[in-house]
DNA sequence: TAGTGGTCTAGACCACTCC
DNA sequence: GAGTGGTCTAGACCACTAG
């Protein structure tokens, strides 16, 4: 056939074919392709279009490649959640809700001991960090209590930035150029002052994420936000698996 | 320059540049970029080279292309982050320790309605599930109570398996290829048969973890997974943004 | 209408790896 | 050595969109 009927482009075609016979289990774990030669002359395109087809599906986790041997279906082995997570005004506002800051608290000081081994801050480093703590709203409930320090080096500007009103998460977002960070997640019981920020009884679980920011190896910021675990749930949509890059 | 020195691939060559003045800030969000055709022609190579590394970069989300305007540097805004979750055993295994599983309860039955709802079973069908409850054990200490049913529609062999010794996580894993699943993730506190489990204090904080997978539109497996909020974390590892796939 | 990105081709050379 | 995937080229046509 010399061209696609209702596709828009060839090499998406193909990819829709080939995925399909994939999941349907037509073409199961271990199963070998034709080669890519012929695969291209079967769909009637060049060796470059169905080349770049076989790599896409390769990069997605669907096939595994050798050469010299061929092409084969993978065995779906780790799982790779793509977790979407913006800045909380804009999540705030996904849910129809106002949204509201509050700052409680702000700081210029040199890094605390437990900081630094959490942002991974060398002793050596004589630098000053912002500090910032204070309380995202929906509407009239608090909706995360959020804790903070930027590095200074890291981020000049923010030393004159008075963020009584407008979150940080936001402000750095759209300054600094992040190249990776880090999650953790865990469940905890809010005491203390956590608790009474929240608006919560003594030991309600909170859901805690913790995020380190940095820009080409150097720590850019540190955030601790805890959410009221029975109010609040983060989402992840699964992908088969992430690219290589 | 005829040809690159010692790196292994031109593209690559060409990306690792790119990203270099991207995060490096040399060309910050909004930047215009030269043409793609004045590109090819700087570092050396062939458009369909160029266009090979534009439309990476543009689905990492480094960069914007528009038709007739240009190449631009990103504004970055949503944060993606790719949480990889292995099966528990090899978790368990990871952290140096023996593991092991239990199965508490086992039966075959419709889904309940709550179930339905959140698998997303329309009442129409008619099917009946494989319901599990087990405690994944790290060493001599529970380390995750499982709660799971599984399509036997999807997964007709599962009807036959015994997992008293095997968790179904892997099982599964090994036969059925996924296409896509979600992840809700939330702080509870521990209550009456899951603290009693997990040997944990009522009350105390477990991190849940809720995830429907599904192939080519259908359910295969809903399962809920506590695990002591003080004793477990989710690690999540950052990268720019992911392709659209 | 003109200029940009989006896609595709036919052919080529290389590198790796099994035989 | 032979056959596969990995990469690259030079050129082409198309689609979209600003002016």
């Amino acid at each position: 056939m010399p061209r696609a009927p209702r596709d828009r482009t060839q090499h998406e075609r193909i990819l829709r074919d080939l995925k399909d016979r994939i999941v349907s289990g037509a073409w199961p774990p271990g199963f070998q392709l034709p080669f890519e030669l012929k695969l291209a002359e079967d769909y009637g395109v060049s060796r470059m279009t169905m080349n770049k087809v076989l790599s896409q599906l390769t990069r997605e986790g669907f096939l595994v490649r050798r050469r010299k041997l061929g092409t084969f279906v993978a065995t779906p082995q780790a799982q790779s959640a793509v977790l979407e997570i913006t800045d909380i005004e804009s999540e705030v506002r996904a849910l129809g809700l106002d949204y509201g800051f509050a700052l409680h608290e702000r700081a210029i000081r040199p890094p605390s001991e437990s900081e630094r081994r959490e942002a991974g801050i060398a002793a050596a480093e004589p630098g000053e960090v912002l500090f910032l703590r204070g309380v995202h709203f929906a509407g009239r409930a608090p909706f995360c209590l959020e804790t903070r320090i930027i590095s200074l080096e890291a981020a000049p500007d923010a030393r004159e930035q008075d963020f009584s009103r407008e979150a940080p998460g936001r402000w750095l977002l759209e300054r600094i150029p992040w190249t990776s960070a880090e999650h953790r997640i865990r469940a905890v019981n809010a005491v203390g002052a956590t608790a009474k920020l929240l608006g919560l009884d003594p030991g309600e679980a909170c859901l805690e994420v913790l995020r380190r920011t940095e820009i080409a190896g150097q720590w850019v910021t540190l955030v601790r936000q805890s959410y009221p675990g029975s109010k609040h749930q983060l989402l992840a949509q699964f992908t088969p698996r992430a690219d290589a890059g």
